[in-house]
RNA sequence: CGGGGUGUAGCACAGUCCGGUUAGUGUACCUGCUUUGGGAGCAGGGGGUCGCAGGUUCGAAUCCUGCCACCCCGACCA
């Protein structure tokens, strides 16, 4: 077969790109980091949204949506916040255009804005500035909101769908009237996001808490689920932070309780984003292209007719609709790709550039023995198979796949987490075999940070439910409790 | 913002050093015939302000000046 992919072995950051671009999921456009998702890799987002929405509504939650810009005077209102955002914020200055002499168009300069408005970042400001409005007693209280939108953030350096200036995304915005409340929710929206890694990306994640160094800017606690993609690399999933009172007391937000007395409101907030779609490529595609777990692909099972003439054409063809038919009956989508335009040979190397979990191709020699070849995507293995209830066949292999798929991705996550006690066992771990380093740090950002200057990696996350043990801390030898995560991160 | 590099057909590139037929190759595209169980073969065809603007020259993709854009490395990045 053409090779139509640099091999990940090759250079791991060259495959990616190949095969966002190859898979038809995206591609950079005219304006500097901003990429266009085209049809394919949007049906994926829109499954992954799907999901994710329904979940955020079986959790009690529903959507709204804010304004895309943001007045100027909003991020100063919180210290942190600002701090964290505002190297890498988009600002709207004037309103108008007018005709150049030249023959072109020109800013307006007598259309300058009184106050400049940031194109979101994020929407905490706007967002807290709005429930000021809202929330005057404990009967208002939770506000559960979510919102699906795009926001930009002027990032110097974008790789397609992992890091770009604009990205789609969704953020929970909730307030609470007890902190014990806002901190349930905090952790509730975490488990959401890794009940959906696990069980529709197939893709195992690590939940924990971010390091001071790596909390959200503004929160008292950042939560985040970290996932190992194929080159052993960390990839931050999704978090959910929560913001104590920050926002509450930087936009006035009150709220009578129940004896009368005004108090400021507790904050949350989540997301998780078209990053998604990056973590779900490294997660599981090989050299051939894409391999989408089932529950997440657009196309589940693609028909590929196998013919010399336009009489076996249309013998074919009536044997694959019937089967088309068939599988849509039990709610799987399928495509049959009856074009003539293209041959069978270039459907198989498509279909499996683009990660359809299965192919079934149909010829004359299946019509007369009653047969049909099922093709697995994720193993690369074909069987001829009986054509009789295949569509029961095809319902358990998609299962099967979704299965096999996280349980590969679990083992290969398990196989690479290391665990070092020493500073030299630390730097050759790193090195040589690289993944996730469970290691004893003594909790201060000094020593994260000359740890990730020295090697590049950071903590990732100190996980829930962490074993407690004694120990010293791999760099300063100062004693630990338990051991984080160090990993190298995109 | 520092260092390096690249702009030639939809895409990938050669040609530039050393100026000189009608600017070329692969791929993709169109037409026809033969093919069709793993990205088919042959024949023919269409497609270019050579990044932009000046300059040198009888003559510029090629030399000179200025500008623009993009890429890579660094800095930056919850």
């Amino acid at each position: 077969m053409a090779k139509v992919l640099t091999s990940r072995k090759e250079n791991y950051a060259q495959w990616y790109n190949d095969l966002v671009l190859k898979a038809g999921l995206a591609e950079n456009s005219a304006v500097r980091g901003c990429m266009v998702i085209k049809p394919y890799g949007y049906a994926i987002w829109e499954k992954i949204q799907a999901q994710l929405d329904r979940m955020f509504k079986e959790t009690g939650h529903e959507n709204a949506y804010f304004p895309l810009f943001i007045p100027k005077s909003f991020f100063s209102k919180e210290a942190d916040h600002v701090e964290g955002f505002a190297k890498e914020c988009a600002v709207v200055t004037h309103y108008r255009l007018k005709n150049d002499e030249k023959g072109g168009v020109i800013v307006d300069p007598d259309a300058k804005l009184e106050e400049e408005l940031i194109v979101r970042p994020t929407s905490e400001t706007i967002i807290w500035n709005t429930y000021k409005n809202w929330i005057q007693s404990y009967r208002d209280l939770p506000i559960l909101i979510n919102q699906w939108a795009n926001v930009v953030r002027w990032e110097m350096r974008t790789r397609l769908f992992l890091r770009t200036a604009e990205f789609l995304w969704q953020e929970g915005h909730t307030a609470h009237a007890t902190r014990a409340e806002a901190i349930a929710e905090t952790k509730q929206m975490i488990d959401v996001y890794a009940t959906f890694a696990r069980e529709h990306m197939a893709m195992p994640v690590i939940q924990g808490h971010k390091t001071e160094n790596e909390r959200f800017a503004g929160a008292l606690d950042t939560l985040s689920i970290e996932a190992m993609m194929q080159d052993g690399k960390a990839l931050q999933s999704g978090t959910s932070h929560f913001l104590g009172q920050n926002f509450a007391k930087a936009f006035d937000v009150k709220f009578a309780d129940k004896t009368g007395k005004l108090e400021h409101v507790w904050a949350t907030s989540w997301g998780v984003s078209t990053r998604l779609m990056g973590a779900l490529i490294m997660a599981h595609s090989d050299d051939n292209g894409l391999v989408l777990p089932p529950k997440l692909a657009p196309i589940e099972v693609v028909i590929v007719p196998i013919y010399r003439n336009d009489e076996q054409y249309d013998t074919v063809c009536e044997k694959g609709e019937e089967i088309r038919k068939a599988l849509l009956k039990k709610g799987i989508s399928v495509k049959f790709d009856k074009r003539d335009t293209q041959k069978p040979g270039w459907k198989f190397a498509e279909y499996e550039l683009k990660g359809v979990p299965l192919r079934l191709a149909l010829g004359m020699r299946d019509i007369e023995n009653g047969t049909i070849e099922v093709a697995r995507r994720d193993t690369l293995t074909k069987e001829v198979m009986p054509m009789e209830g295949i569509e029961d066949v095809v319902d358990k292999l998609l299962v099967e796949i979704q299965d096999e798929i996280y349980n590969k991705a679990l083992k290969f996550r398990e196989d690479n987490i290391h665990y070092v006690d020493t500073w030299d066992e630390f730097v050759d771990t790193l090195e040589n075999k690289g993944g996730f380093i469970m290691a004893h740090w003594d909790g201060t950002s000094e020593t994260e940070q000359e740890i990730q200057t020295k090697t590049k990696a950071s903590i990732r996350c100190i996980p829930f439910d962490n074993p407690q043990e004694e120990g010293k801390c791999v760099l300063t030898g100062k004693p630990s409790k338990e051991r984080v995560i160090f990993a190298k991160a995109y």
